[in-house]
DNA sequence: CATCTATTTCCATGAATATCGAAACAGCAG
DNA sequence: CTGCTGTTTCGATATTCATGGAAATAGATG
């Protein structure tokens, strides 16, 4: 994980109907959700929403899996779990004391 | 921590430059840096990093503390707690159990 | 192949963002 | 008050972004 990796996936979460989208998708469970479930509980024309997954996709925080006739969208739980790790570890400087994070989430010493 | 505050929070970490700048002020404890040191090793005009560092202020994961001439940035740690709190939190969904994240670091129940 | 559903791409538009030089401003020092 | 240093605001520009309707596409099914 690098700083640029980083900003992008930051970038990608940092819109309010992305984030939304993206919490639909981790709540949803390993399955995840078609993406016309997705439309519904977000409630925005579909080529609206396929911008936003496409763009939760190239960071490699969402992935979509066909089965049949319904494409169904989850998330990367690993890519979250790097992320928050990149975080902890390199925005926290062991001076995020507070909740013992650092001495629990960083498995991976970045870049 | 409500949805609109963390997307605003990553959203303004989501840009390269901001995340540097950031990583930056972390790195450097609690005393920060003064401005011109920022811009010293990030390498910007003054005008570019003021707009950061102002967006970075303004959803509260930086502040400013005069000592004299010298205005200091510092990061506000528990700033970024909560927000990987609430990334953990409501972004995790207890299926991030790779690094045992969901146990640790989330303090705050959100919202 | 024809057709149906589900999803994406194309296209256009308005808004927001990143950038930076020049000028203004804030606060100390004399 | 004057000058000096450090920082922010102003103004302007190029770029990117969010949005959504219409058309095109992908894949399953008969």
């Amino acid at each position: 994980m690098n700083i640029e990796t980083a900003a992008q996936q930051l970038d990608a979460l940092g819109n309010p109907t992305r984030l939304r989208i993206y919490r639909l998708l981790v709540r949803a469970g390993r399955a995840g959700l078609p993406v016309a479930s997705v439309q519904g509980r977000i409630g925005m024309p579909a080529s609206t929403l396929s911008h936003h997954l496409k763009k939760l996709m190239q960071v490699g925080l969402v992935r979509q899996e066909r089965d049949g006739n319904t494409l169904w969208c989850q998330a990367v739980y690993p890519a979250m779990t790097r992320l928050i790790g990149f975080l902890v570890d390199e925005c926290c400087a062991d001076e995020c004391g507070d909740g013992d994070l650092a001495a629990s989430a960083g498995p991976e010493r970045a870049e």
